[in-house]
DNA sequence: CGCATTATTGGAAACACTTCAAAATAAATA
DNA sequence: TATTTATTTTGAAGTGTTTCCAATAATGCG
């Protein structure tokens, strides 16, 4: 009788517990902002009355990075913010007055870093690519 | 009577003060690896029989990035690390096995940013840009 | 140069996050 | 299902980094 939850638990190679289950509900919940810090998802946790240490959510959450289920950002100046890995690779954009967050993949980027990787002789793993400005809403107000 | 650092601190809206001095210098006088953490800069002012507080070190360094004499650098599971902003902005690739860092500069992935904040409608203002991968002679040691 | 003003320093406390050791729990086995 | 074994959870202690406040030092002015 194993639900969704269970399923890609065991999946990623985790062991089922309580406490995954429960952020991981928590994570596929989020629809307006995936990006979500520890803290945050903490005090989520609290509200429903879940007893969970806030040591686990960060332990639980680095164990979903390594599992490829969350993907761990450090946006320039917050704290570390996690987001649900379901829409594929992408990059992102921060507004650096409101932080709003857009989304973008590129694939000439994409393609450019493999070429550099080439070319200084590394096996590219991983890279991460930020991009900061004023969004829309925040340039303008200046009138 | 004023030295370099002096002047460059001047130049930057610094106050001249030992502290900055002192650690200016240090970051001057680094060629091998400029990327520097805070603890090891800490550790070199120890040495060198400073009195120095960790807690101005990191200050400093805070005070230099935003006056654009340092640059602040988040690698991918380490700690944060500072580096001298004399060569001119350019992009980082890390070796996650040893550590060396290399550095690229390029214009087509430059200009590609902007285009794509452009159409987000964002007007930029930073960006980070890291590469991850295993460096050439990381790669092959499994003969 | 000496004082007033204002910024800077340093150590301690706070904060975000990770690691530790012991108790609790999940999966494996009988 | 009961027992074993390995993993997970927990709160507390430990890092790396930032902030607070009282003491100190740098600049501006007479």
């Amino acid at each position: 009788m194993g639900n969704q939850e269970n399923y890609e638990l065991k999946n990623a190679g985790l062991k089922v517990t309580a406490p995954r289950i429960k952020i991981l509900q928590i994570l596929e919940k989020q629809v307006h902002d995936r990006h979500f810090s520890a803290e945050k998802l903490y005090k989520i946790l609290l509200q429903e009355n879940e007893d969970i240490g806030l040591a686990t959510v960060y332990r639980v959450l680095t164990q979903f990075e390594a599992a490829g289920l969350v993907t761990r950002h450090h946006f320039e100046g917050g704290n570390s913010v996690f987001e649900l890995d379901n829409g594929g690779h992408h990059d992102h954009l921060v507004c650096v007055k409101c932080g709003k967050v857009d989304e973008f993949k590129d694939e000439l980027i994409e393609n450019r870093q493999r070429e550099i990787a080439d070319n200084l002789g590394y096996e590219l793993t991983d890279h991460n690519f930020y991009l900061y400005g004023f969004c829309g809403a925040c340039r303008k107000p200046k009138a």
